[in-house]
DNA sequence: GACCAGGCACATC
DNA sequence: GATGTGCATGGT
C-alpha cells in the first residue's frame, strides 16, 4: 500500500513528466505578480496580460504611482482584463494598505511573518484566500500553498476531496501532506493549473490527461 | 453565438 | 450559514 503522502508526488512527478518545469509566475517584479494576483481573480491570464501591459507601457508599475493615478484613467488601462470597476476598486484597496501598512516597501513587508501577512492581507477588501496566498507564494516567497478552481476539480475529479471542500480545508490537505518548500509549492501550483486548462475544464479530456491512470 | 476564464463581496432567505 | 448574483473582456 501508498503512503499517503506519495499520492501528492506521484501526481507532481506526471504532471512535471508532461510539462516541464514553468517558471511561474510570469511577472518581472514582486510587485508585478500583485497586480497580476488581483487582475486575474475568475479572468483569463492572456486578458491580464494586456491590462498589465498597458500599465508597463506608461511605466505606472508603481506603487505610488498607481495610487496617484485618477482612478477613471485605472480604470481604461486595465479594461482588458475585465470586471474593471470592480478591479479597479480591488487594486486601490490593495494599494492603499501596501502604503499605510508598508509605505510601499516590498521588502519590507516581505521581512513580516507569513501568517501576519496572510490575515491582514484577507482583511483588503477584494483580496480572497486565492489572491491573498498567490501573493505570498510568488511576490514574497513565503511557503504556502495555493488553492484554486482547477486545483479543486483536479482533487475532486480523482475522488481526494469533495467538490465543496472549503479553502482553507483544501489547502491543508496538501500542507499536510508535503514539506514546506516555496519553489516546489510555486511549481506544483503552476502544473495544476495547466493541467487544468488543458485537460481538466467542464468538458474534460480525461482519456488524454497525464493523470489519467494513476493509482490511489 | 454560446461558453468560459488562475474570485470576491454582497444581498437575500 | 447556505445559496444566488453582479461584475466584463476576449479567446475558443
Amino acid at each position: 500500500m501508498k503512503k499517503r503522502s506519495s499520492l501528492l508526488r506521484q501526481l507532481y512527478r506526471r504532471t512535471f513528466k508532461h510539462y516541464g518545469p514553468l517558471h511561474w509566475w510570469p511577472g518581472e517584479t514582486p510587485f508585478e505578480v500583485m497586480v497580476g494576483a488581483i487582475l486575474t481573480q475568475n479572468t483569463a491570464w492572456t486578458n491580464v496580460e494586456k491590462a498589465i501591459r498597458n500599465l508597463k507601457k506608461n511605466r505606472l508599475l508603481d506603487p505610488k504611482k498607481l495610487l496617484k493615478l485618477p482612478p477613471q484613467k485605472l480604470a481604461r488601462l486595465i479594461r482588458p482584463a475585465g470586471y474593471f470597476n470592480v478591479k479597479t476598486k480591488r487594486l486601490r484597496h490593495f494599494l492603499k494598505f501596501l502604503m499605510a501598512e508598508y509605505n510601499g516597501n516590498i521588502s519590507k513587508m516581505k521581512r513580516r511573518p507569513s501568517a501576519e501577512l496572510r490575515e491582514k492581507l484577507l482583511a483588503v477588501n477584494g483580496i480572497g484566500p486565492e489572491t491573498a496566498d498567490s501573493i505570498l507564494l510568488y511576490a514574497l516567497a513565503k511557503p504556502v500553498f495555493v488553492i484554486d478552481a482547477y486545483t479543486r476539480r483536479i482533487l475532486s475529479r480523482h475522488y481526494l476531496t469533495k467538490k465543496e471542500t472549503p479553502y482553507e480545508a483544501l489547502q491543508d490537505f496538501f500542507l499536510q501532506r508535503l514539506k514546506p518548500d516555496v519553489s516546489f509549492y510555486n511549481e506544483y501550483h503552476a502544473q495544476l493549473v495547466n493541467i487544468g486548462k488543458d485537460f481538466c475544464r467542464n468538458n474534460p479530456r480525461c482519456d488524454q490527461c497525464p493523470l489519467n491512470g494513476l493509482n490511489w
